[in-house]
DNA sequence: TTGACCTAGTACGTGCCACAAACTACATTC
DNA sequence: GAATGTAGTTTGTGGCACGTACTAGGTCAA
């Protein structure tokens, strides 16, 4: 695992400002994710990829984009994840520069699996710690906040 | 930037369950954070480190221990920090076999300004959000699972 | 239609980040 | 004081990200 849920210079029993509780919340989440993702020997911009490519095929400019990397990342992103097996190629049939990348069975089924264990991990967190009405709370919340404008 | 606030595989309409909405949270934290630390070429892993630092001098194994890296991946992080004038080196008074980091003024100085700057930001992004009372929800529920015990 | 662009993707070189294994030097323990 | 343990570095490997340069295919205008 890359992340830790440990806040980085703070002992665990003061109390926290809203700002150190999201940045604290987000190294727990992505803990989480990564711990999830090293089960499948996935890194968190694998498994984000491959969470694109659930709903879709998509070019590599394009996943470039959802990804906020570069084109030439993406050629050693996707060709590793090719490499194993997980996703594929295709050249575009409507544009004889572009290429179509698109989960494999194995790919698919891989992420369904890992998606299904994060959904149950982070469940898992919130249910011995949160009562049914601050998980709404929770919900709502977080929305709001990723509804927001794009980054300040 | 590495991270990115859009969702990955999701429109931008459709009501979030808990799971997807505390994930995209925590890309969105992290994005800030990556952000942030781009101004200043800092990667999150070495904003954390400077985090460390802010309140305390600390070996390379405890650094390690806080931060979730083997001893031998801290080798290198201090060092670029070192090369960098952020943080130093000095022998510990007590082992002769370790090191003691500490922050450099400069170090100290971007830390304290990087610092201001994310919270700056985050809180500007909460602010436009939340209401008051909401805020001091998001509080309390980030505060709640960050409480919780190792990862599942 | 053909030449001047533009665009999708790749290749290459660089650097950061992380690990495991092997090693050095100091500390501890008996 | 010899065996063992511990802190940190070194080396080699691989993933990840970038900028630059390049190739091949599209577009558009003269």
């Amino acid at each position: 695992m890359t992340t830790d849920s440990t806040p980085a210079g703070l002992t665990d029993d003061q109390p926290l400002n809203t700002v150190d509780a999201l940045v604290q919340l987000s190294f727990l989440t992505q803990g989480i994710m990564s711990a999830v993702g090293a089960e499948y020997d996935l890194s968190i911009i694998q498994i984000r990829l491959l969470g694109i490519l659930r709903d879709r095929q998509a070019g590599m400019l394009e996943l470039g984009g959802h990804l906020g990397l570069d084109k030439s990342s993406m050629t050693g992103l996707v060709g590793r994840a090719e490499k194993r097996g997980l996703v594929q190629r295709s050249p575009s049939p409507h544009d004889g520069r572009a290429v179509l990348v698109s989960l494999t069975p194995l790919g698919r089924q891989l992420t369904e699996r890992g998606a299904a264990e994060m959904s149950r991990r982070i469940t898992g967190l919130i249910e011995r710690r949160l009562t049914a009405a601050q998980r709404t709370q929770l919900t709502e919340l977080a929305t709001a906040l990723v509804r927001a404008q794009p980054l300040t």
